[in-house]
Parts: structure tokens; C-alpha cells; sequence
DNA sequence: GAGCACTGC
């Protein structure tokens, strides 16, 4: 701890801090910004009038950078220094240094918005700019020239090098600090201009068997897009591996490491190789930042990664492979210099690296944002126009209109844009807006048990379901399971159907095992229904101990789960499909047409002539080879009229409280057009194109700093 | 008849 660079700045730091409202950090890795910054203010007397707040974007970095913290201060974790994480908060009275996700500080300003808490707020890795962290940006903005938070707070925000000064310019160019990392020099290899083109994995084969047979000992990490490529990698790996001479080179394992991988697999890149081996980890971008692999000499990165779009102009998601941004690239690199001097191959040119974005597209300009709209409504905070709120990085107003259309058709707000005590209401619930008025809607038609069990299921759905790999595939088509089909209804009623099987057997872990479903997502489904419970327990119009008695009603009224199902269908009002004359296709009904299918993995049934129900309410529309809607359910006409009514009545110039499109709107000294048009559009064909738009956007915004 | 990166309340 003694040799941490920060501690050298330490007098800088306080000085700085002294001074100054809000100070940017820019701390590389290994630089013990995490783990110092709040001791230094701590020993200074910061934390006398108040707790010392750190945000961390990953629960488990809060858990071990306070573990770590209060093993440096000698006290025990949960007295002076503590972590909040949803479900778990370990602080106390006694708390001066608080560790927590960002999310969970959204939530308590939600309780008090002016934090009068704390007397400093760090908000750490604010360079990856998560969607949570964006909105504490533009909160923490707020908050330190607000007239009625008279408490003095200081922010402090730790970032990347190259976008440092974007963030000063917007907290009013206040001090950026720079604190070295402590990482061994890593020499960048770049692929030649005039080296052929090539497949990448191709690419990334060669290379690592190259580096295999020519290099010093000293693990690879190998970074890659997905799943599909990291497996095609693998088999090719051991199969140029085995084909070496034996004792010509030391012997090598390979590893795959993504995400969806179960974690008694993940963990086998912690143990360490044996002697006289040489490990080979195939990873997604989970190896950037979210795990650290000991050992790592050698990186190859091939310059792109896959991320999730959303398009407001149709309502749709995708999941694109884009180029990396040099921070990435950078993060990348640097993980091959964390125990000694290492190498990275990058896989492009180093003109190719110049062309990459300086950092990564923001996720607030990648998503949907009626969750975020609706949390910053329900702050209720002073002469704020949402269009207008300020952003390090604003959204189009094509997206922010979309959520006010999506946020209205669910009752969350008025049609003058003015949030509704059925909105407020949802945004006291963790959950993404159509959930939480499913909710509301259940709990008025006696059936919120069910629907708690929805939300709940939904919220954790993707990890929940067997991976999809050959090998579960084979095993699976060996020993069928016997999962409920949802009746026929769709996807929302076999994940009802599914918990309740478990319920029934007590929350068996080898039920879970046996069904192939995974066992920590669905005990995190079993805490996440059981928060939601406590939540709606308190605005509740029935208890709810009424499951057992909706089930019988279920019974009783022959498995039609009706009412959950008008529940659903007010909860996606946004997202209702209507199938098409004499065949199984959709039209999603709302301000964007889109032509779409029921995904293929839906357990929603057709009837005897093959034809699927008139109408469906979808989770959310993904575009992969088509459009899909992926988690259908069938609703009736009759719970669909009405909202066709008030989809006619939509003036999103009064919704956008009188700021309509083509507003001229500053931003910095230059105004930018929003032109009509853009709204008129959405075909998938769009989709790339809009991409591109919004990053040109996005560089324009950049290049005019 | 397709398949999805990573987080979080």
C-alpha cells in the first residue's frame, strides 16, 4: 500500500479538493485510486460531517474494494467502512467510508435527492459510463450549484486519459489531476498495413500459436466477440496444439471464458496452470474489466466487440459487432502488463486504431430510456424540462420522445408530459417500466402473486434458461425435461408456471439442477420477488398472501390466467403485436409499424389450423437475422381497443411539454437541427444507417469541445 | 426455426 502512486499526490489531492467543488481524477490502473482516494479525504476529516460515498458500476467491486479498505483501516467491514449492494447493505451508524453501486445511489436520491448524507460523493470508473453513472453525472451537476443544499459537498469523478477534459468542461473546467498507474510497460505490436486480408480467427489462431512457439512463458489472453467464435477458437486451438511436436514447446491449456458460461467453468482461470504450462483464454470483453486473469503476458485483441443498440425510430434492439474505442483498446493492452512487462498484438493497423472512437458510445445513447426518463420525473425536480436536462452526453430527442410515448401509452405520465401517481408509483419499483405497471394493473384484478413472479423471472430471464451450446443441446435432446409450456399462452405464463414447479418443491437446488435452470439466477428470481413484494406490500390494495387463492381461481376458471394476462397487456401497451390476414406474421401496433415474428424459442402454441392468436404483447423486439419479439403472450382485442383510442389521442408536442421537434437547441455555442423527418422512418433496413447517425452524432459533439 | 456482449435497481 506504502508504494501506491496516488499517495505521492496526496497533498495535491487535498489541496485541489480544498478548493474546489468537483475535481476529476484521471487514474490508470494499478493506480490505487479506488481504494485510496476515500482514505486520504477520510484522514483529513472529511467524513466528520458526513459519509464518504464511492459508486463502483459492478457489485462485486464494491464488495472487495470495501473488504480491502477495511482491512487497510484494521476495522471490521460494516463499521466504519461498509457496502451497499442491492439486497445486501453492510453499513452502519458507525459508517464514514460507504462503498455502493451506482444504482443504489440513484435510489437513495430518489429518497432524498439533495444526499445531505454525504460529504463526498466519488464516482469511480466514470470513464465506462454506464447508464447509471450518466444520470449521476448530470445529478451531481445539480447538486453542487444547487442554492438549497447549503452542506458544502464535494465531488470528486475518476476517469480515463482521453476523456478527461470532456468531463472537466462540463462540471464549469474544473481541476482534472493526473495520478500514474503502476503497470509494466507493454509493447503494442500492430498488424502490417500491407498484410493480407484475413478472417479474424483465423487471425487470432495464427498469432497465438505464433506467440506459442516463439515467445517466453507467460499466459495469452485473447479477446474475441462472442460465444460462437470463442468456441470455433477453442476447438481450432487444441487441435494446432495437439499437432505440435511434442517437446518442441511447453505444454498449453485453452480456456473459454464469456459470460454465459456457468461459473464452475469461469472459475477454472483463477487456479493457476501447472508448471511448465502455457494457459490460452478465449474471452468476451468480461475479461476487460469486469474479471482480472493472473498470469496474462500476452494479449491479442481483435479490435472489436459486440453491443447491444437500441433504435427508438422502430422500438427495436440489436446486437452489433462494432469496432473497440481506444480506451478499450488501451484497457486491453494493459492487461497484458500486470505482473511483469508484457505484449499486445492488435489485430488491425495503426491507422485503424487512429479511426477508433476516443471512448466508447455511451450506453445512454445506445438504450431505451423510458426508465430513466420516468426516475428523473418522479425527482420531481425544479424548473427541469426533460428534454433539456443536462447530459454529459444528451440523448437524440428522437429517443427522448420515445420514452415520453412509451411512458404514456402506460399511464406513467399525463398528456401534458406531467407524471401520474400511477408513474410515480412505478418508479419507486426497481423494474423496467412495463413491469411495474404490469404490477399496478395485477394488483388492482387480484392477481399481483402472479405477476410479481413475471417481473421477477423476466428481470433475471437471460441468465435463467440453459445455455445454448451444442454440447447442452445433445445433453438436452438425450434426457428431455419436463418444463411447463405456459398453456399455450406464451412465454410470461411458462416463466409463472416454471417458478411455481419450484416453489412446489421448496426451492430444490436439484430440481433446478435436473431442469436444466440455473441455479443462482433463479435464487436471485426468488430475491428479486421477494424485494418487489416488500415494495408493493406497501401501496398494495389485496395481501399478498392471495397466491395460493389465485392459483385456485386459476383452477377454477380453467388455466386461462385472464387477468394476468390483461395485466401484461396494460403493462405493454407499447408493445402489442397484431397478426397479419392468413399467416402467422405481425404488425406491432403503435406510432412505429413494424413488420415482426414470434422468435422461435417462444412456447406460444398455434391452433389446430396452424394460426397463431390475433393479438400478443412482446418483452422487446431484437432484430438478428429478422425482427423478432422475443417473450410473447396472447392478449384479447377487447384489452386492445382502448389503448388504440389513446395511442389516437398522442400530441407529442404537449407530451414534450411544447418542445417539439426541430426546436433549435444549443449545445455549447452551436445549435443543432433536429430535423422532421428522422421520425418518420424505421425499417430494419434503417437500422445500420441510424447506427452511424448517432455516432456521427456523437464524433460531432466531440469534435466540437 | 433461431441463437445474446456486459452490467444494474
Amino acid at each position: 500500500m506504502a508504494d501506491l502512486p496516488i499517495l505521492q499526490f496526496e497533498e495535491k489531492i487535498l489541496e485541489t479538493v480544498e478548493k474546489n467543488p468537483v475535481v476529476v481524477i484521471i487514474g490508470e490502473t494499478g493506480s490505487g485510486k479506488s481504494t485510496q482516494l476515500s482514505q486520504i479525504l477520510h484522514r483529513h476529516g472529511y467524513s466528520k460531517r458526513g459519509t464518504i460515498a464511492v459508486t463502483q458500476p459492478r457489485r462485486v467491486a464494491a464488495v472487495s474494494v470495501s473488504r480491502r479498505v477495511a482491512h487497510e483501516l484494521g476495522v471490521q467491514l460494516g463499521s466504519e467502512v461498509g457496502y451497499a449492494i442491492r439486497f445486501e447493505d453492510r453499513t452502519s451508524d458507525l459508517t464514514k467510508i460507504k462503498y455502493l453501486t451506482d444504482g443504489v445511489l440513484l435510489r437513495e436520491s430518489l429518497s432524498n435527492p439533495d444526499l445531505t448524507q454525504y460529504s463526498v460523493i466519488i464516482l469511480d470508473e466514470a470513464h465506462e459510463r454506464s447508464l447509471n453513472t450518466d444520470i449521476l453525472l448530470g445529478l451531481m451537476k445539480r447538486l453542487v450549484n444547487s442554492k438549497t443544499r447549503k452542506s458544502n459537498l464535494r465531488v470528486l469523478i475518476t476517469s480515463a486519459t482521453l476523456d478527461g477534459e470532456k468531463v472537466s468542461k462540463f462540471f464549469s473546467d474544473c481541476p482534472v489531476l493526473n495520478v500514474p498507474g503502476k503497470l509494466f510497460p507493454v509493447e503494442i505490436v500492430y498488424r502490417s498495413e500491407n498484410a493480407p486480408k484475413s478472417n479474424y480467427i483465423d487471425l487470432c489462431l495464427k498469432t497465438a500459436i505464433d506467440i506459442h512457439v516463439r515467445e517466453l512463458e507467460g499466459d495469452i489472453l485473447i479477446f474475441m466477440t462472442g460465444q460462437d467464435d470463442i468456441e470455433k477458437l477453442v476447438t481450432q486451438l487444441e487441435q494446432r496444439i495437439q499437432g505440435l511436436e511434442e517437446g518442441s514447446v511447453m505444454d498449453a491449456i485453452v480456456l473459454p471464458l464469456h459470460g454465459s458460461l456457468p461459473p464452475e467453468l469461469q472459475v477454472r482461470v483463477f487456479s493457476p496452470p501447472p508448471p511448465n504450462c502455457r494457459r490460452f483464454i478465449v474471452a468476451t470483453n468480461v475479461a476487460e474489466t469486469s474479471l482480472t486473469v493472473d498470469g496474462v503476458v500476452y494479449v491479442i485483441d481483435s479490435g472489436y466487440v459486440k453491443q447491444r443498440q437500441y433504435n427508438p425510430a422502430s422500438g427495436m434492439y440489436s446486437l452489433d459487432v462494432v469496432p473497440i474505442s481506444k480506451v478499450q483498446a488501451n484497457q486491453r493492452a494493459g492487461r497484458a502488463g500486470r505482473t511483469r512487462p508484457g505484449k499486445c498484438y492488435r489485430l488491425y493497423p495503426s491507422i485503424v486504431y487512429n479511426d477508433f472512437l476516443d471512448a466508447t458510445v455511451p450506453e445512454i445513447l445506445r438504450s431505451s430510456l423510458a426508465g430513466s426518463v420516468l426516475y428523473l420525473k418522479s425527482l420531481d425536480l425544479p424548473d427541469i424540462d426533460i428534454l433539456k436536462f443536462d447530459f454529459l452526453d444528451s440523448p437524440s430527442f428522437e429517443s427522448l420522445e420515445d420514452a415520453l410515448k412509451q411512458l404514456y401509452l402506460i399511464d406513467a405520465i399525463d398528456e401534458n408530459g406531467t407524471i401520474t401517481s400511477v408513474g410515480r408509483t412505478m418508479a419507486e419499483l426497481p423494474l423496467e417500466p412495463s413491469l411495474s405497471r404490469t404490477l399496478i394493473e395485477a394488483d388492482k384484478l387480484g392477481c399481483l402473486s402472479q405477476a410479481l413472479t413475471v417481473a421477477a423471472m423476466l428481470s433475471v430471464e437471460t441468465t435463467l434458461l440453459p445455455g445454448r451450446s451444442k454440447g447442452s443441446e445433445k445433453k438436452r435432446k438425450q434426457e428431455p425435461v419436463d418444463l411447463p409450456d405456459g398453456s399455450g399462452f406464451g412465454d410470461h405464463i411458462q416463466l409463472l408456471q416454471i417458478y411455481n414447479l419450484w416453489e412446489e418443491t421448496d426451492f430444490s437446488v436439484d430440481w433446478c439442477k435436473n431442469n436444466n435452470l440455473q441455479v443462482r439466477g433463479m435464487m436471485f428470481v426468488k430475491n428479486v420477488r421477494k424485494q418487489l413484494a416488500q415494495i408493493m406490500q406497501k401501496i398494495a390494495d389485496s395481501s399478498l398472501d392471495g397466491g395460493r387463492n389465485e392459483r385456485r381461481r386459476d383452477r377454477q376458471s380453467g388455466h386461462d390466467y385472464k387477468n394476468l394476462r390483461k395485466a401484461l397487456c396494460a403493462g405493454y401497451a407499447n408493445q402489442i403485436g397484431e397478426r397479419m390476414l392468413r399467416h402467422n406474421g405481425y404488425r406491432t401496433l403503435g406510432f412505429k409499424s413494424q413488420l415482426v415474428q414470434v422468435h422461435p424459442s417462444s412456447v406460444l402454441r398455434a391452433d389446430d389450423d396452424g394460426i397463431l392468436p390475433n393479438y400478443v404483447i412482446y418483452h422487446e423486439l431484437i432484430a438478428t437475422s429478422r425482427p423478432f419479439m422475443r417473450n410473447v403472450c396472447e392478449v384479447e382485442m377487447a384489452w386492445v381497443t382502448p389503448i388504440l383510442k389513446k395511442l389516437q389521442k398522442l400530441d407529442i408536442r404537449k407530451l414534450s411539454g411544447g418542445s417539439s421537434q426541430c426546436e433549435e437547441r444549443t449545445e455549447g455555442s452551436r445549435p443543432i437541427l433536429f430535423p422532421k423527418e428522422v421520425n418518420a422512418v424505421g425499417s430494419p433496413e434503417d437500422h445500420a444507417s441510424r447506427i452511424q447517425a448517432a455516432r456521427d452524432r456523437f464524433l460531432a459533439r466531440k469534435g466540437n469541445k
